[in-house]
DNA sequence: ACAAAATAGACAATCATTTACAACTAGCCC
DNA sequence: GGGCTAGTTGTAAATGATTGTCTATTTTGT
């Protein structure tokens, strides 16, 4: 019934409790570009018995259906977040671990020069900023939440 | 004497037989953009009995140290050049791994307006191109050396 | 409701990388 | 040149992220 299990369906994935529910929180505005641990913490808040093993399975037939994209923050951990959007590159604060989206069409156009100067066809890029923003506050209270 | 001492001691890291070997197998041109595992696999066939956790611990210092950089390409594990040269990112053939590098002024400014226009003070950033290069040859042959 | 096929859950296994720690040196002082 | 001490090594065990295995359970079409 609720929208969760048409794309479920959309992508030929079987409606079962744990992909909704990991659907559900990919789609929380909260939770865009949120690690498989995170998700997993977030399932077991809302007292879901849900295994870390099935949440990385779930994420990557997510990610295989195209429902999420993977990205490699700087940190080891991949991260999702759904994508219904179009593409765009990220700015993350080092400080404060905010993500900035952005597209800029002077670099994608660039990409795809050098890419042809040198006789590549182009697949894919990943482009990541890392920089220190200025919200002293959200900084702050980030760091303090991560200790 | 060689100039692989010199390198170690501006840094203010004591010359030793490890660090003088990784050094040496960093600066062979066939060597740019090497991982830990593979500068590992080539002590062995130099019959060098240096362990794989002093690879990772020297490549660890070197880039502390800013003797090499470190990259993230798409694989998981980690890749490491020397810093000698300016800035550049990198194209890299899904295919048959070859490394292309390129600097891109535009790009490069770019970066900097976005940045700024989101009030983040740019600290550093990474720009990987992946593709498939026209270089049918190179990609067979790299193929078959890795099965 | 029923059977076949897909999936979940628990946990072992893997991969890249780091750490612990005892044994071993490089660099410096006499 | 020998000795001292902090820095370095090798080995092996530990880690963190992610995947694989296996059995029990669930989803779905009939
Ligand atoms: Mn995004
Ligand atoms: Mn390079
Ligand atoms: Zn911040
Ligand atoms: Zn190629």
């Amino acid at each position: 019934m609720p929208e969760q299990n048409e794309e479920l369906k959309r992508a030929g994935l079987k409606i079962t409790l744990p992909r909704i529910k990991i659907l559900a929180i990919l789609q929380n505005p909260n939770n865009q570009h949120i690690s498989a641990e995170d998700v997993y913490k977030l399932l077991l808040e809302h007292n879901e018995e849900i295994g870390l093993a099935t949440v990385y399975r779930v994420l990557n037939q997510f990610d295989d259906a195209g429902i999420v994209t993977r990205h490699h923050f700087e940190g080891g951990k991949s991260v999702f977040e759904l994508s219904h959007k179009k593409h765009h590159d990220h700015l993350v604060c080092l400080n404060c671990g905010k993500v900035i989206e952005f597209e800029d069409d002077v670099i994608e156009q660039r990409q795809e020069d050098v890419a042809k100067f040198h006789k590549v066809k182009l697949t894919n890029h990943s482009l990541y900023l890392y920089g220190e923003c200025e919200d002293e506050v959200a900084c702050e209270k980030y760091r303090k939440a991560q200790s």
